[in-house]
RNA sequence: AGGACUAUAGCUCAGUUGGUUAGAGCGCUACCUUGACAUGGUAGAGGUCCCCAGUUCGAAUCUGGGUAGUCCUACCA
C-alpha cells in the first residue's frame, strides 16, 4: 500500500465493480426497504445540495442492504418542463431559430436530442458521489410507462370531478408564454415608486387622488374602492369617475378591502389584472377588462369580460398611441400622459414586493386564462390525518407544522403549462369548444359517443412536471400495472429531501398517492413512512449557494480538486449577470487562493455526514472536509500498520483457539461493542452527525491512539509469548475489518480497498463489503475489568507526559518513576500493565514504594490516591514543578469551594436525590485528599 | 403582520428525560521527524453557554419577556 491515501486511485474502479456485479439491485430476501430518490433534472447538473443528500441516502441504503434488507434505491430523473425548454430554445435563438419555427414535433425531437447529448451528466456525477442506486430500474418521467400513470391519473381525476377546467387569474409569465403554480413565484423586496393619479369625477365637482405602483394596469380600471367607514369619501359612493386617457366611465364602490389608513384611501380597482381587485369585482359585480396580450403588451383591442360565465363582448379599443406597446413603456408613456394632462399628483419612491418567475425571472403577470385545476381540499383531507396520525412522520418533527399550514390552507392547483415539453394533457375539443378527457381520441369517441363527422383538436397544453413527480413513489414501480415491485416496496420507507420542495413536491406525492393506492383493505396507502427534511448546504459565509453570488462549490471539484484558474473560469462563465464577474473573481481568488485540493469522495460523504445534525443547514468549511481526508489517511495508515504486523502471520482466522488476549485485547474489543452500537443507533435514528462522530472517536482516539500502541510491546517483545503475540494480531486484524463495515455506509470507497486487502487476513471471504452484515455490537462482550485496567493505564501514562511536558524532559529520556500509596487493585493494575506502561512512557523502571518509604524529591501526578513520582535528580525545575502544582491545586480549590457550597445547602441535602447527593460527597472527598497529597509535596519542594 | 428555527471556544458544530469539573474538529502556542501516519505525535492556552426575569435544592438545558440573525407564509393599492 501507499504510504499515503489517494482517493482518486481507488474509487471510480470499485463504483464500477458493483455496477457490474449488480450489487446495487436488490437481493429478493429480507425484509423490504425502499428509498426513492428525488429526481433531478434530467439535462442539469448535481450540486451540494444533491452531494449532501445523496450521501444521507446512500448511507441509509448501504447500512439496511448490510442489515440484510432487501433493498431498493430507485434512481431517475424528471423532465423539468420549463427549465429544459428553456435551454433548448435559448440553444435555438443563438442560431436565429425560435420553436414556431421548427413546430411542435421537430421542436421536441430536438428536447429529446438534447436530452439524450446532457442527460448523462447526471447520472456520471451520481455515479462519482459513489450512489448506490439500482440502474437497472432507472426511469424518467417522460418513459411511456410514468407517462402511462401520468394519463391514467389525469382522466380518473377528471372523471371523479377533482380536476377541472376554467377561466381564472393565473400567475403569467410573459417571458415563457406559460402560466405557473403560486409556488413558483418568488415575491422579493424592490425599489419602485408609487404613483399618485387624480381621477376626475364625473360631475366636475372635483377628483380623488388613487394611487398605484402599476400604472399601466390602468387603461383596465372598471372602479375605484374606498373604505365604507371612511367619511371623507363616503358622499362620493356611487358617483361615477371619468377615467383618464381612456374616458371609461367607472363607478365609486365601497369595499371593505380598502385600508382608509393607507395611501390615499382610494384604490383603483383593475380586476383582470389583480388578485385582490379580482375580489373586489367579484363581489361588486365589475366587468373585468383585459388589456394585455400573453407578452404583456397593450392589446388593439381589450378583452371584456363579466364574472357571470366570463361571457366576452367586444368593442372596447385601447388608446391608439398605446396599442402593441410592451408594459413597461406603457407605463412611462401613461404617467406621461397622465401628467401632460395635469393628473399626477406626485411620484413616492416605494418599496414593493415583486413577483418573478423562479425560472425566467420576470415580472410575473396576473391574466386572464383557460387553465386545468386539481380540486385539492378532498385530496388534502386524508393526506393531513396520515401525517396527524402519526402514520407518516418528519423528521424533524418541526416540518409537519408547515406541512399542516399549507395543507390546511391549500388553494387549487394549476397544472397545464403552455409549454411542449412534457405531458400533454389528454383532453380533447370539439369545434363548439366542448372539452372530452380520455386515454386517447379513440377513447374519447367511444366513451362520449362522438361520431366521425365531429372533429376533435388535442389540447395544446402539457402538464406541469410536479403533476407526474407527485405519482412517483408508485409510477416508477410500475403502476397503473400491480407489478411484483409494487406489492413488495410500496409503502417505501423513508424520503430524503431538502424543506424547500415540501410543498412542492413532499405535499403534493402525499395526495396522490392516497388517493390512487390502496391497501387491500380498501384504506389509503402512504407513499412513505418516514420524510427525513435536511437543510440547506450554504458557503462558508453562511451565504446561499447561487450562480448569480459565484459562490457554488460542485462537489465534483471537492472529489477531484481544481485549480484557481479552472474554478474562476467556471463560475465567472455563462452569467446571467456578466457584470458580477470580476467582484466573483475577486472573492474566489480571495476564498480558494490555491484551488480546491482533492478530497476524494469518502471524505465529502463523511463531512456531509458529520454536518447533518437535524433540522439545520450546514455551512460548509473546507476545514472540515480536510479533517476528514486527514481522517481517511489516518484510517490507511492504521491499515498499513496492522498489514505490517500481521501479513503472512497466523492471526488466527482458521479457527484455533491457542491464543491469549492481553487486557489491551479485550479493552478494544469492549468499546468496539460500544461504538457499534452507537453507530446503528445513530443511523436509525438519523443522527449521522452522532454516528460519525462515535466512528471517527473510536477509530482516532481509541484504536490508533491507544490499541496501536498497547499492540507494539507485544508484538515487538522478544520474550512474549507466541499465544499472546497471536491473540494481539487476532484483534489487530479483527478490530479493523468491523471498523471498515461500519465505516462503510458513510465511506464505501476506502472501506471496499482497504476491506479487499485484508478479507484473508480476518477470515473474511465475501465479494464485496457492501454485501456484508453490518457489525452488531454486543454489550454482553463488554469486559468491565478490562476498561478498568486500560483507563488506569491511560491516567498513569497521561500524568507523566503531562510532568514530561511541564519539566521539558523529552519524550526519548527514558525516566525513573515510583508509585506510592495505592491499593492493592492499584498494585496489581501495575503489574499487568507494566510492559504497557514501561514502553508507552519510555521508563528506565517502575517501582512500588512503600507507603511509608521517604521518596527522594521529585514531580507528582496523582491517579486516585496513588501517587506517582518522577525522582528530580537533574531533572527538573522546582520553581516550575511548583508552579504546576499550585496551579492544579487552585483549580480543584475553585471547585470544591463549589461542590462545598452546594452539600452546606440544607435546600440540596434535603431535596436531592440520594445518589446525587453521595456522588457530590465522594467528588469532594476525592478532591480534598488530592490537594492535601499536592500540598504536601509542595511543602516539600518549598523546604529546598 | 403571523409563524418556525437558530444564538455554546477565534471558526464550524455536539451537548440525549434539568444533576458538568460544558465537549469535538479546525485554527492558535510550545516541543517532537520514534520503526503506521507531519494528511502525524505530545502538551497547552482559549467559554458571562446572547440579555433579563422566573420555576427549582440545582438551569447551557424548562417557562416568560427582550435582542440579533436565518427562513417560511400572507401581504396595502
Amino acid at each position: 500500500m501507499d504510504k499515503t491515501y489517494q482517493p482518486s486511485a481507488i474509487e471510480t474502479q470499485w463504483y464500477k465493480t458493483w455496477e457490474e456485479k449488480g450489487y446495487f439491485k436488490p437481493s429478493g430476501d429480507g425484509a423490504p426497504y425502499c428509498i426513492m430518490i428525488p429526481p433531478p433534472n434530467v439535462t442539469g447538473s448535481l450540486h451540494m445540495g444533491h452531494g449532501f443528500n445523496n450521501a444521507i441516502m446512500d448511507t441509509l441504503v448501504r447500512y439496511h442492504r448490510m442489515k440484510g434488507h432487501n433493498t431498493l434505491w430507485q434512481v431517475g430523473t424528471d423532465h423539468a418542463g420549463i427549465a429544459t425548454q428553456m435551454v433548448v430554445e435559448r440553444q435555438l435563438s443563438a442560431q436565429g431559430v425560435s420553436r414556431h419555427d421548427l413546430g411542435r414535433e421537430n421542436f421536441l425531437d430536438k428536447v429529446w436530442e438534447w436530452k439524450a447529448e446532457s442527460g448523462g451528466n447526471i447520472t456520471r456525477q451520481l455515479r462519482r458521489l459513489g450512489s448506490s442506486v439500482d440502474w437497472s430500474r432507472e426511469r424518467f418521467t417522460m418513459d411511456p410507462g410514468l407517462s402511462d400513470a401520468v394519463q391514467e391519473v389525469f382522466v380518473r381525476l377528471y372523471d371523479e370531478g377533482l380536476i377541472y377546467r376554467g377561466k381564472r387569474l393565473v400567475n403569467w409569465d410573459p417571458k415563457f408564454n406559460t402560466a405557473i403554480s403560486d409556488l413558483e413565484v418568488i415575491s422579493e423586496d424592490e425599489q419602485g415608486s408609487m404613483w399618485h393619479f387624480r381621477y376626475p369625477l364625473e360631475d366636475g365637482s372635483g377628483h380623488l387622488v388613487v394611487a398605484t405602483t402599476r400604472p399601466e394596469t390602468m387603461l383596465g380600471d372598471t372602479a375605484v374602492a374606498v373604505d365604507p367607514e371612511d367619511e371623507r369619501y363616503q358622499h362620493l359612493v356611487g358617483k361615477n369617475i371619468v377615467l383618464p386617457i381612456t374616458g371609461r366611465i367607472i363607478p365609486i364602490i365601497a369595499d371593505e378591502y380598502v385600508d382608509k389608513e393607507f395611501g390615499t384611501g382610494c384604490v383603483k380597482i383593475t380586476p383582470a389584472h389583480d388578485f385582490n381587485d379580482y375580489e373586489v369585482g367579484k363581489r361588486h359585480n365589475l366587468p373585468l377588462i383585459n388589456v394585455f396580450d400573453r407578452n404583456a403588451h397593450i392589446l388593439g383591442e381589450f378583452t371584456v369580460l363579466t364574472f357571470d360565465g366570463y361571457e366576452s363582448s367586444h368593442g372596447e379599443k385601447a388608446p391608439e398611441s398605446y396599442v402593441g406597446v410592451e408594459r413597461f413603456a406603457a407605463r412611462k408613456q401613461i404617467v406621461a400622459e397622465m401628467e401632460s394632462l395635469g393628473l399626477l399628483e406626485k411620484i413616492e419612491p416605494h418599496t414593493l414586493k415583486v413577483p418573478r418567475g423562479d425560472r425566467s425571472g420576470d415580472v410575473i403577470e396576473p391574466w386572464l386564462t383557460d387553465q386545468w385545476y386539481v380540486k385539492t381540499a378532498d385530496l388534502a383531507k386524508p393526506a393531513i390525518e396520515a401525517v396527524e396520525d402519526g402514520r407518516i412522520q418528519f423528521v424533524p418533527k418541526q416540518y409537519e407544522n408547515m406541512y399542516f399550514s399549507w395543507m390546511r390552507d391549500i388553494q387549487d392547483w394549476c397544472i397545464s403549462r403552455q409549454l411542449w415539453w412534457g405531458h400533454r394533457i389528454p383532453a380533447w375539443y370539439d369545434n363548439h369548444g366542448n372539452v372530452y378527457v380520455g386515454r386517447d381520441e379513440a377513447e374519447v369517441r367511444s366513451k362520449y359517443s362522438l361520431g366521425d363527422d365531429v372533429s376533435l383538436q388535442q389540447d395544446d397544453d402539457v402538464l406541469d412536471t410536479w403533476f407526474s413527480s407527485a405519482l412517483w413513489t408508485f409510477s416508477t414501480l410500475g403502476w397503473p400495472e400491480q407489478t411484483p415491485e409494487l406489492k413488495t416496496f410500496h409503502p417505501t420507507d423513508v424520503l430524503v429531501t431538502g424543506f424547500d420542495i415540501i410543498f412542492f413536491w413532499v405535499a403534493r406525492m402525499i395526495m396522490m398517492t392516497m388517493h390512487f393506492m390502496k391497501n387491500e383493505d380498501g384504506t389509503p396507502q402512504i407513499p412513505f413512512k418516514t420524510v427525513y427534511v435536511h437543510g440547506l448546504v450554504r458557503d462558508s459565509q453562511g451565504q446561499k449557494m447561487s450562480k448569480s453570488k459565484g459562490n457554488v462549490l460542485d462537489p465534483i471539484d471537492l472529489i477531484d480538486g481544481i485549480d484557481l484558474e479552472a474554478l474562476v473560469a467556471k463560475r465567472t462563465s455563462g452569467m446571467m449577470q456578466p457584470q458580477l464577474a470580476q467582484k466573483i473573481e475577486k472573492q474566489t481568488r480571495k476564498e480558494f487562493a490555491d484551488g480546491i485540493a482533492a478530497y476524494g469522495t469518502d471524505a465529502l460523504r463523511f463531512t456531509f455526514c458529520s454536518l447533518a445534525a437535524t433540522g439545520r443547514d450546514i455551512k460548509f468549511d473546507l476545514g472540515r472536509i480536510e479533517g476528514y481526508r486527514n481522517f481517511c489517511n489516518k484510517i490507511w495508515n492504521a491499515t498499513r500498520y496492522v498489514l505490517m504486523n500481521c501479513e503472512d502471520q497466523d492471526c488466527a482466522q482458521d479457527g484455533s483457539d491457542d491464543f491469549e488476549l492481553t487486557v489491551a485485547d479485550r479493552w478494544i474489543i469492549s468499546q468496539l461493542q460500544e461504538t457499534e452500537t452507537a453507530v446503528a443507533h445513530a443511523i436509525e435514528t438519523f443522527r449521522f452527525d452522532l454516528a460519525s462522530q462515535a466512528l471517527y472517536e473510536f477509530v482516532w482516539n481509541q484504536y490508533c491512539d491507544w490499541y496501536l500502541e498497547l499492540s507494539k510491546p507485544v508484538l515487538w517483545d522478544e520474550s512474549a509469548s507466541e499465544t499472546l503475540k497471536k491473540g494481539t494480531r487476532r484483534t489487530l486484524i479483527r478490530v479493523l475489518e468491523a471498523i471498515l463495515r461500519m465505516a462503510h455506509p458513510m465511506m464505501p470507497f476506502i472501506t471496499e480497498e482497504i476491506w479487499q486487502t485484508i478479507k484473508g487476513l480476518a477470515g473474511k471471504s465475501g465479494d464485496s463489503i457492501m454485501l456484508q452484515p453490518f457489525p452488531r455490537g454486543e454489550l454482553g462482550k463488554v469486559d468491565a475489568e478490562a476498561v478498568e485496567n486500560i483507563e488506569w493505564l491511560k491516567h498513569v501514562i497521561v500524568g507523566l507526559r503531562n510532568i514530561r511536558g511541564e519539566m521539558k524532559i523529552a519524550d526519548s529520556r527514558k525516566i525513573t518513576t515510583l508509585f506510592r500509596n495505592g491499593s492493592a487493585a492499584d498494585q496489581q493494575r501495575l503489574e499487568t500493565n507494566r510492559q504497557f506502561l514501561t514502553r508507552l512512557a519510555n521508563l528506565e523502571e517502575a517501582t512500588w514504594l512503600e507507603a511509608s518509604a521517604e521518596a527522594p524529591l521529585s514531580a507528582t501526578a496523582l491517579v486516585g490516591d496513588m501517587e506517582i513520582l518522577v525522582p528530580m535528580a537533574g531533572l527538573i525545575d522546582v520553581a516550575a514543578e511548583t508552579a504546576r502544582l499550585t496551579k492544579e491545586i487552585d483549580k480543584l480549590q475553585k471547585d470544591m469551594a463549589r461542590v462545598e457550597g452546594k452539600l452546606n445547602n440544607p435546600g440540596f441535602v434535603d431535596k436531592a436525590p440520594a445518589e446525587v447527593v453521595q456522588k457530590e460527597k465522594d467528588k469532594l472527598a476525592d478532591m480534598s485528599s488530592t490537594v492535601g497529597k499536592l500540598e504536601e509535596q509542595v511543602a516539600k519542594l518549598a523546604e529546598l
